[in-house]
DNA sequence: CGCTATATGTCGCTC
DNA sequence: GAGCGACGTATAGCG
């Protein structure tokens, strides 16, 4: 990694035509060829960059950043002040817990959290439009789709009723039943569900995660 | 803007839970109190951030940022191989130029892209839940609302459903019908959109401008 | 490689 | 402060 602080000006030509006045900032230049330019301010965005896989060409006073899809980064640059070079290796990678996807896990691997002998069919079942976190048979069996979210929020209700719609045109499926599963349920979220006939389930991870490590100690 | 490398594990707790085990980094401290942790590779996304308004509590070996919400980054440091400051002052910002509004732009000033007979009633035409696109007429007089995009995806088709719904009780604009336009429009947003009797209308920016700068030659 | 859903999305605007 | 839409969204996962 190459941390350079230098005042400079940037071009983009791309998606967008943007530009930055000169001025002085850093230059991150990673590893993987990919150059960022950031401000003294916001963490998580720089001002401009370009993703790898791209190529920095380098000429005293100007740098040229190219990617296969023709767009162009030019920073011409005024005078450096830090330029320094790091060797960091491989990073070993971010451990995230409390995603959506380990969520849909746990439930999938507990249909009952639904309800008393709920069983699942599929997992990421597929649809003309996408594909459904959940598809379940209630004890009656008939069919339930289940929307998994970490936060039940406005769209995922909408996504879920695209779903519904579609399912319920499939003689093999209909009726379908619908079920918004989040770990906290927005107000608006559940007044439109509910209208839609669509239940709401508010998961407690923590306790779902609880029965998943009971499990483990009865077997 | 204090640059420090250093071998470091991080420990977030706030929306979710996240770990990095020890590995040398980059920690980039920011004048407005942000910090984020870079590795390697990847331009755009920091591994791990905190975005301001947050404070950074220095301590020997351990810093530990926090923000209004109780979210907390937990840096452990193991070593420190560089460690410099620089003042940049405030950044005189990004000028761009977009695409989005001259696209809305040119489809306005040109609404027989739409149909032979097409007239343009509005652009931003306001409803109760936002503003239309663009309003047209066709040759027959009937309404007709523009969802304009530069990439087609299935939320568009949402907003432009609702915006229809809405339009159709109003018995000065119905019946309304719908078009969807966009640069590129994705399958699964044109097979929702056709279902529900959306006409989809892929537009060729540079065509489109060309016909512009055709009319500038013969005016 | 292309497509789709997710994100600690972030950012900027309106209400 | 919440809600909504755009972003050069970026990025991961899967066919």
């Amino acid at each position: 990694m190459r941390l350079v602080i230098a005042r400079c000006q940037v071009d983009y030509v791309g998606r967008l035509t943007a530009h930055l006045p000169m001025a002085p900032r850093l230059l991150l230049v990673k590893a993987d060829g990919s150059v960022s330019i950031h401000a003294d301010d916001r963490a998580y965005k720089p001002l401009n960059w370009m993703s790898p896989p791209c190529w920095l060409e380098e000429q005293p006073g100007v740098w040229t950043v190219r990617n296969k899809a023709d767009e162009s980064l030019v920073i011409t640059i005024d005078e450096v002040l830090h330029d320094t070079k790091h060797e960091l290796g491989v990073d070993p990678g971010l451990v995230k817990d409390g995603v959506e996807a380990h969520l849909q896990e746990l439930l999938a691997a507990h249909p009952t959290t639904f309800g008393e002998g709920y069983t699942l069919v599929r997992r990421e079942y597929m649809t003309a439009i996408g594909p459904v976190d959940l598809l379940l048979r209630d004890a009656a069996g008939k069919s339930v789709a289940v929307e998994v979210k970490r936060r039940g929020e406005i769209d995922g209700v909408e996504q879920l009723t695209r779903y519904l719609e579609l399912m319920n045109r499939d003689p093999l499926l209909a009726p379908v039943a619908g079920v918004y599963a989040a770990q906290q349920i927005k107000p608006q979220a559940r007044t439109l569900a509910e209208d839609r006939g669509i239940r709401c389930l508010v998961v407690d991870y923590d306790a779902l995660r609880g029965t998943e490590s009971t499990d483990l100690r009865l077997f």
